[in-house]
DNA sequence: TATTGTTATACTCTATAACTATA
DNA sequence: TATAGTTATAGAGTATAACAATA
């Protein structure tokens, strides 16, 4: 088989850094809007909006949070730690399980959310939406989701030389 | 004028959390292979590489480089501390203004460069370009550009509150 | 006075490893 | 033994404000 080539097209080149760049920004902005409106971290406001907009019944456990949102579990905790410190979650031991630790969001948590959206979305207009139409809007999110999946899939590099287990 | 809606559709709201979720993963994909082959961090990474790969001398001023890599003077005035200290860049008086300082790759620096750029390449092809055909990264690029430019343009968020000064 | 850059400082976030408790 | 979560700890990165030097 041929040797593949060690060097990426000028095409990849600027995908990648416009990737890269964008969302750096992006994060950059959403962050500043997030701690100013709301004293939340990016973090801390992924987790919050995940249990008080996708879950109905506004509770999830760590295991379940820690995937997608951090990237280590001692990570969570901390941050878990300080929303509930905050009194935006509440912590309890799973009925189920009881190894497992179920999050709920508060009514101030909740209330929270409601008040840092209005500026996040405005954010998210000025810096992102106006230099994109609806259509490339929807181009954007279909070229980006199977990217995720397939990121979110794959398992981290080190599995590559942990082969042979 | 009508009121601006307070939220996003579901195509604005896929495309933003899509975005966030695969430069996220990509970021930490990519940290960690240039932490384990190169020692680097991404933004010294950006730095190097803007000096070795994108200028012709291999040099620019700390005011270029902060323009695009890093949010705040201090913040790269640490990590070409850091690299300076590590050998890999070297920081002089600018010959025609003192104020500033020019900062220039060294050998060292360069081939630190040439050491990691593999493995990156392979992280970005199994994590992004694996998932992409040719057409759609080049319509990712084409999307993404300008929006980057878009958002280097754009004022920060405060001035809008600065406006009347 | 404005600009360039550094320093001091304080803080946030993250990850690793050791540990506890339950399955 | 494996899994869920926490804790201790240590390190990396960032930003703000005060500062010095040059334009």
């Amino acid at each position: 088989m041929p040797k593949p080539s060690s060097s990426l097209d000028s095409v990849q080149l600027g995908a990648y850094f416009a990737l890269m760049d964008v969302a750096g920004l992006l994060r950059h902005a959403v962050e500043q809007q997030l701690r100013e409106d709301g004293d939340l971290s990016y973090v801390q406001f992924q987790v919050l909006a995940r249990l008080a907009l996708d879950s109905p019944t506004g509770s999830e456990r760590m295991t379940d949070l820690a995937d997608g949102v951090v990237y280590s579990r001692s990570g969570l905790t901390y941050q878990a730690g300080l929303l509930e410190k905050a009194g935006l979650v509440e912590r309890a031991p799973s009925p189920d399980d009881e190894r497992s630790v179920t999050v709920t969001v508060t009514d101030a948590g909740r209330a929270r959310i409601d008040a840092v959206i209005p500026g996040h979305v405005e954010v998210l207009r000025q810096h992102l939406f106006a230099a994109l139409t609806p259509a490339q809007t929807q181009a954007l999110g279909d070229l980006l989701a199977p990217v995720r999946d397939h990121m979110r899939a794959a398992p981290p590099r080190s599995a590559a030389s942990r082969g042979r287990r």
